[in-house]
RNA sequence: GGCGACGUGGCCAAGUGGUAAGGCAGGGGUCUGCAAAAUCCUUAUCACCGGUUCGAAUCCGGUCGUCGCCUCCA
């Protein structure tokens, strides 16, 4: 099996084939780091992270690319959201950036979102910005207007080629206010003139100014990844303009081909509707975490293929962290009863079944990386395992470990599901904890030897009031912390 | 208005030509002192209409609906 996934470029399904044999370079466009990160962030930047994952998995030397955009992402008022906040918060712009950036970055490692290789910001990139400028307007793709420049769209006729649209058609209707200096109110701009008041401003050979937005994608992929490289991916919200910018600008500036495969992630509602703060329906990425645990959250996002659009709602996330429960609460029995297996080899049942679900998980993911697929993968063997586990027959150590280490594979290392430890160990300090609660479940079991119910009773009712659940097994009784 | 995606059981969601994965919820059984967990059984003909085909959720055309983008947004 070969690894197929729909490039957008194309809208359709292709065979993988890296520039380079065993390598992939891949970017994503990252955040504006201006405010607190929410979850459509999250379901982006976890919807890369597991394909970067799998990648690397299948073998790939990996080199994963994400810009911080921290200068020149303007809103319609035609204010840098990042000055807007620096004078909301009467801070300066780079604190601004540099909070919001680390809290960015604290969320995504909170998400279990490993950290791309490089994450370059686009104020440390404006000398190299300002050099595609300068190349655009040798070639005659831009033009300089009153120290601003802008990309001359009508010198580029494949602009609209990621997006399908068409720029004739565009400009009937367009509610773009039509800046008087652009030739075309399609073209945008990849250098400004800065107000006395904007103090984010660079030198330049054309006005003491700032970068436009798209042009800091195309510098910086092209400074580390090279002027063509293999994956281009991002929230399907900024194919246009934004993706079909980036294209243009490097195109037309170096005259090849800027990325191979565009790989772009559904847009997540929450109840039904985009979040947007002029509604007011917005949930942070904290917000979330204070009710859901990361595992759980991730195991919601990768219910969905990553291209589609997914719902954020109350009772998908719920039903999404039980399932995940299940998987979970099946390995930790695993783990639990490690110590205290009897020797050998796995059996060759437990080694077949791992194989099985292993093809199977291969076989789903490299089909575009179909996670929800993958995941009812591991969910099925789950119930397999249940099943060995039920059989009283106490399984090999050899048998579990197998187990715990495809699962560590698949749901850990690939999808990033899996925790280490098991379900009773996951609070912080937990010696002293899990010391006293096997002490009540001593006791509680004195107490059932002798059919004293209601002591028994008690012991478990006021443990699940403390969220430490517990289950009478034949084999003895295990505990959960909720 | 233009572009794009989507419409699968009560809910979420895989599935791009051969008679519908998985999770959640519901009903019934097994196990258990009870409970929980687990396990077994059980609930769909795929928005609608027409067409292509021996055969379609899956291809084509149309209708209706939802969402996203076209202006900042992952």
């Amino acid at each position: 099996m070969s690894l197929k996934l729909y490039n957008v470029l194309t809208r359709k399904k292709e065979e993988f084939v890296p520039l380079t044999e065993g390598k992939v370079n891949m970017y994503v466009c990252g955040p504006t780091v201006y405010d607190y990160s929410h979850i459509g962030h999250a379901k982006t930047y976890i919807s890369f992270d597991v394909i970067s994952r799998y990648l690397r998995y299948s073998g790939y030397d990996v080199l994963y690319v994400q810009n911080i955009t921290d200068v020149g992402h303007m809103l319609d008022t035609g204010e840098d959201r990042i000055l807007r906040k620096a004078r909301q918060t009467s801070s300066g712009p780079m604190q601004v950036v540099e909070t919001y950036m680390r809290d960015y970055f604290a969320d995504m490692d909170a998400l279990g979102v490993r950290r791309p290789d490089i994450s370059p910001r686009a104020s440390g990139h404006v000398p190299e910005q300002i050099g595609m400028v300068e190349t655009l307007i040798e070639k005659g793709h831009a033009y300089e207007v009153d120290g601003s420049v802008y990309f001359d769209v009508s010198s580029f006729p494949e602009y609209g080629k990621l997006s399908g649209r068409i720029v004739e058609e565009m400009e009937e209707g367009t509610r773009v206010a039509v800046r008087e200096e652009k030739r075309n109110p399609a073209d945008f701009a990849l250098w400004k003139r800065a107000d006395p008041e904007h103090i984010l401003r660079w030198d330049s050979p054309w006005s003491d100014g700032f970068p436009g937005w798209h042009v800091e994608c195309s510098a910086m992929a092209t400074k580390y990844l090279g002027e063509t490289f293999d994956i281009h991916g991002g929230g399907i919200d900024n194919i246009f303009p934004h993706n079909e910018c980036e294209i243009a600008q490097s195109e037309a500036a170096h005259g090849r081909a800027f990325a191979n495969y565009w790989l772009l992630g559904g847009t997540l509602t929450l109840d039904g509707v985009k979040m947007s703060k002029s509604l007011g329906n917005t949930m942070t990425i904290k917000d979330a975490l204070a009710r859901w645990r990361p595992e759980a959250i991730r195991s919601f996002i990768l219910s969905s293929h990553y291209s589609n659009p997914i719902d954020f709602s109350k009772t998908a996330v719920e039903a999404a962290a039980k399932g995940w429960k299940r998987i979970w609460s099946a390995l930790s029995l695993v783990r639990s009863q490690m110590g205290a297996a009897p020797a050998g080899e796995a059996s060759e049942e437990v080694t077949a079944l791992l194989a099985q679900a292993k093809a199977n998980f291969i076989a789903k993911m490299d089909d575009d990386f179909n996670a929800p697929a993958a995941l009812a993968v591991l969910q099925d063997l789950t119930k397999q395992v249940n099943k060995l586990l039920n059989e009283g027959s106490g399984q090999t150590i050899g048998s579990l470990t197998a187990v715990d280490a495809l699962f560590q594979e698949l749901g850990g290392d690939v999808l990033g599901i899996i925790p280490d430890g098991t379900a009773g160990s996951n609070s912080s300090g937990a010696d002293r904890e899990a010391g006293m609660i096997e002490l009540l479940i001593t006791l509680r079991a004195q107490a059932r030897a002798n059919k004293d119910w209601a002591t028994s009773d008690q012991i478990r009712d006021q443990l699940k009031g403390l969220g430490v659940s517990l289950e009478d097994r034949s084999d003895g009784t295990i505990w959960k912390v909720e």
